[in-house]
DNA sequence: TCAATATTCGACGTTTTGTCGGGTTTTTTC
DNA sequence: GAAAAAACCCGACAAAACGTCGAATATTGA
């Protein structure tokens, strides 16, 4: 999986700093929640309604080409002339190719994350709220195949994602499944002495493995049911443990 | 994960057609090991041996430069100077940079195809030998983490490697997991109706995460430690699954 | 040794990225 | 509601990176 979850491992050294800890720590669920579906947009924000407008299909344009060509095989004078302006004026927007690849899928990951907000209001117990996460974020993944290879397939792995704002809301994805794991398991769902950022990768490692797979070759077909018995599958094997320890 | 085991796909289409069959599935598990340890190299082999030392700076150099800027921002010229010839030369290599940063990985992942080879030449069962495989392949990203750096977290995701030479290793990698799975199967290690292919992904899904992790930020500290851990631990569940079900 | 072949490189052409100045449209101010 | 200010847009141009070609050099084999 690439993917969106890597960051297992933000918090462990985060104790000593309090205002890391604040950030990376939220104490309850609905602080978590509001964190992560409020980041931060752009810093430039446009002022006119039609720049709004061309903002948007600059948007919409950068992912289509993105998607067809690959991000390092895409033109930038495609783009501008798909989203029906001069390059020029894209330049007025985003300072390179680099920094607009970045950009487009911050837009989804939060609307990913309000819908889970919303979806997740009426649920209590960490297993439950964990598989509603997980399987709504293969779901979307389905839903916005473009948006999810190039998510997944071209900037999630990039090296460089780690010094941009993108690089907080990817973190953000691990943030919340190991925030459900640890809840999980004061709840005593799975055993306390597992290492809760291992199982958080397994958790993620496993369901992304299937939604890579899928976007590559489009196996298997139901990529919404592959993602649900995936899930189900592993976190049967986690509540087992306990018994089989 | 990223990662490198991708493609747990590739066999299951494959049934009509005889010669797929055999390619994808061998019979055995040394003809499997004698598949993936001598994929063709190169088609352009160089004749004379001051050439050869010239394609071994070229790879030495690109994998510096790449693991030192990242792929997209590496010049073509860069990696001509650390190797000491001039870019004409490197072109008289490689047709492209993509073609370059495409082979760069190769060399490795045949190395530790071969390292494995040997090493689990005295292993019997389906479980010692996948429990051989994949912490090897963690304890080889350690050792080589530029290497690891590029291949996992730039190459591999890229939806254009699906055209290249690189690809058919990368499906090897889950070829021999697939393969250890059924064989599994059959030995009755793990239970019968479960489908190999998501054992595989939440096998290699969660190590991948955890390598992944680490060549991002270095944690676990540990990658050898960190990978058998993960490993077993889900080898671990996967044998009480049948007792539980 | 010398002819045939393989390899190297400097010079040059092409493509793509990125900048600049000025013109146009929208918003703000009075 | 007109003028000033700000935001926006684009054509022309500069810079950088990629990639090609032919001549020069080195290696091989007879």
């Amino acid at each position: 999986m690439g993917d969106v979850v890597s960051i297992l491992v933000t918090d462990i050294d985060a104790a000593p700093d309090r205002s890391v800890v604040a950030l990376g720590s939220p104490d309850s669920w609905a602080d978590l929640l509001h964190l992560i579906a409020n980041r931060p947009k752009r810093a430039t924000e446009r002022k006119q309604v039609r720049s709004k407008r061309t903002a948007q299909q600059i948007l919409n344009a950068a992912l289509r080409v993105f998607a067809r060509d690959g991000i390092s095989r895409a033109r930038i004078a495609d783009i501008a002339a798909e989203a029906g302006i001069s390059t020029s004026t894209l330049y007025e927007y985003y300072k390179s190719k680099e920094d607009l690849a970045y950009d487009v899928p911050m837009s989804h990951l939060a609307a990913f994350f309000e819908d889970y907000r919303q979806a997740v209001a009426d649920k209590a117990g960490a297993r439950e709220r964990l598989l509603l996460y997980l399987t709504m974020s293969a779901d979307y993944a389905r839903e916005h195949a473009e948006w999810a290879r190039m998510l997944y397939l071209e900037i999630w792995p990039s090296v460089f994602v780690s010094e941009t704002d993108l690089r907080h809301s990817i973190d953000d994805f691990s943030r919340v499944v190991i925030f459900l794991v640890n809840q999980g398991i004061k709840e005593g769902i799975w055993p306390a002495n597992r290492n809760p950022y291992q199982t958080a990768a397994i958790l993620v490692g496993g369901l992304n493995q299937v939604i890579i797979t899928w976007l590559l070759y489009r196996q298997p077909r139901n990529l919404t049911k592959a993602g649900i018995e995936v899930v189900e599958r592993t976190l049967k094997m986690m509540e087992s443990e306990k018994i089989a320890n």
